[in-house]
DNA sequence: CTGAAAGCGCTTACAG
DNA sequence: CTGAAAGCGCTTACAG
């Protein structure tokens, strides 16, 4: 398999065989319009006949643009990245376009690093992915080509940052348990130095209030973003709150091991208690027993939005500031009717 | 944020500041020694000054190698892709290369047209992403440079396969649970289509077969890689055969199911049955109740040893052929030593 | 040790 | 409509 890059035939050779000049070889290629009808056709064969492929390097450099942009990571391995990344990479590929993929794995240097070695890569522009929700410092700096902070919202007002409504999708999932008639409402969620939690509280606080309803166990209940503290914390939250009728949990993971600690507990899910999750993690969510109502974030399509967004700005368009998409609700078994009426 | 891309300073700039000509500035910069110390010093000090970066297309163009790798992933969203992408990412960084990366989505078309998109962006090598372990077609025939299929085996011996070594991983846990004194052990796994699955189950059935043991249940239970079907099959498996002491699962997911169904029919778990997953994928086996003892298979070293291969092509090596790597198993409380002695 | 020149493979004014 | 020429930003023999 390891054949020498074998000479792959040039616009050169396409030339040749056709017998036109470079020039109009690479006019008729690209239609550029002014090349006749007959010698465009006979290039094409040419081309067709020698498996022509344009060298995007010579192309790039020509041309000004590669058509490729750099993706920066914070951590490859973590649960928002993929989905954004596929997004990006949906979108991209709809206009031929590539994405070169570095992985900063939370580190600054290695951020700044992998930065300039994009921008020497002549990338037309730059998504810079965080891992969690919370304001970080801008990179935008050096960076000679539109950049689009994406999931993590960069300090600058410059710069442009594509974020997840987290609060609003709190607030559906809220508003959902409460139109369904529960009253005694808990929150479950992950370690509140993330901004994602915090969001999320605020904003199932805020339904709660505006319907003069107060959180069951008297506040959120912080812990970490695992099966096992949300199990836990079920016991927790129904000793404070024996009448619990709904817990809104901060991600899917946690949902599942509030289902499981609640039945454990001899409470039946929905009907004593709804729950709702966060993330629609389909391994969490779809097969948790029973499936879980939760909030989807949309992730895949923030990162359109971000190519979107970046397509804009190459064509001149002012891209600054911050675009929150909302997220939507998917309802499933976990907040069935509840089975007594209040 | 939408600056335009600032003229950045080139070679010529450098080589004007430092007063000396381009071509000795390009040999003070890529250090090839011919040139005198206190010229190079003055380059060095006018390339920082400017903040130069090498244009990546213009040195690729002479060079004849962009440092790049292509990468093409069947399925992003997939389990397996993650830690493989981020093996090869973590292996190509060490040698300041980059990783184009484009997902097809399990489509030939589009992944024949991401091939030849990534030869004309002039790749050095290419990398090839199953999502299944099976045996593939190979797609080597138009690529000019270097290939390595990962996870999934392409079907020509000059090809070069890294796989990760299935059979043997299950061999692990059988040996294992059968050096606990465990007599009767049944096998879940996922969808028999899958080679995985397959070749799982027959690793398995050789060990037991070298124990003398016949498979309790008669045989691999079938079915999908989920907790419901665990659940499910757990139910069956214990009906078929009320004295089991052990399950091997095809799937960490399968073995959360497992778990679950064998609790809810009264059994303990590792007490009365020893449960095995398969893939440590954390959120799932170290968040068991018990947490899961299971397969690893290494598959973020899988991307690392791909690129190993790779580099050795680009020096010359022969590479073609099978790599099978092996996994290793990790323990954890759902095989605690058995409370009923044999 | 240094530099003028050719060349990598393309695109794009500019003449004809 | 067609093509000769310059140029993109670099590297690399080759002379000096």
């Amino acid at each position: 398999m390891s054949r020498k890059r074998s000479a792959s035939p040039t616009l050169g050779d396409v030339a040749e065989l056709a017998g036109v000049s470079l020039a109009t070889a690479s006019k008729a290629l690209n239609a550029r319009g002014e090349v006749a009808a007959g010698t465009r056709r006979r290039v094409l064969k040419a081309a067709e006949e020698l498996g022509f492929q344009h060298n995007a390097l010579a192309r790039g450099l020509t041309s000004g643009t590669t058509r490729m942009v750099g993706l920066i990571t914070d951590e490859l391995g973590g649960r928002f990245a993929i989905p954004i990344l596929l997004g990006v990479e949906n979108a991209l590929g709809d206009e031929q376009m590539s994405v070169l993929l570095c992985d900063a794995r939370g580190d600054a240097i290695r951020r700044r690093h992998y930065i300039s070695t994009l921008v020497a890569r002549q990338v037309d522009a730059l998504i810079i992915l965080g891992d969690r929700n919370d304001v970080r410092p801008s990179l935008s700096a050096d960076i000679p080509v539109p950049v689009a902070y994406v999931y993590a919202e960069s300090d600058s007002p410059d710069d442009l940052s594509i974020l997840a409504d987290d609060e609003g999708g709190a607030r559906l999932a809220a508003e959902h348990l409460v139109s369904l008639g529960r009253r005694r409402i808990g929150h479950i969620t992950g370690e509140e130095t993330y901004r994602a939690a915090r969001d999320r509280a605020a904003g199932m606080a805020a339904v709660l209030e505006e319907h003069g309803l107060s959180p069951a166990g008297g506040g959120a209940l912080y812990g970490a973003w695992s099966q096992r503290w949300g199990h836990q914390a079920a016991g927790v939250l129904l000793s404070a709150e024996p009448g619990l009728d709904a817990v809104f949990c901060g991600s899917d993971q946690i949902a599942t091991g509030v289902v499981e600690g609640l039945r454990d507990l001899g409470r039946r899910v929905p009907d004593d208690v709804a729950v709702v999750g966060y993330d629609n993690w389909e391994v969490f969510a779809a097969e948790c027993r029973p499936p879980l109502t939760t909030v989807d974030l949309n992730l895949q399509h923030l990162g359109a939005t971000a190519v979107r967004h970046l397509f804009g700005a190459l064509n001149g368009e002012q891209a600054s500031g911050v675009v929150r998409q909302p997220g939507r609700l998917v309802i499933r078994e976990s907040t069935g009717p509840a089975a007594r009426p209040h």
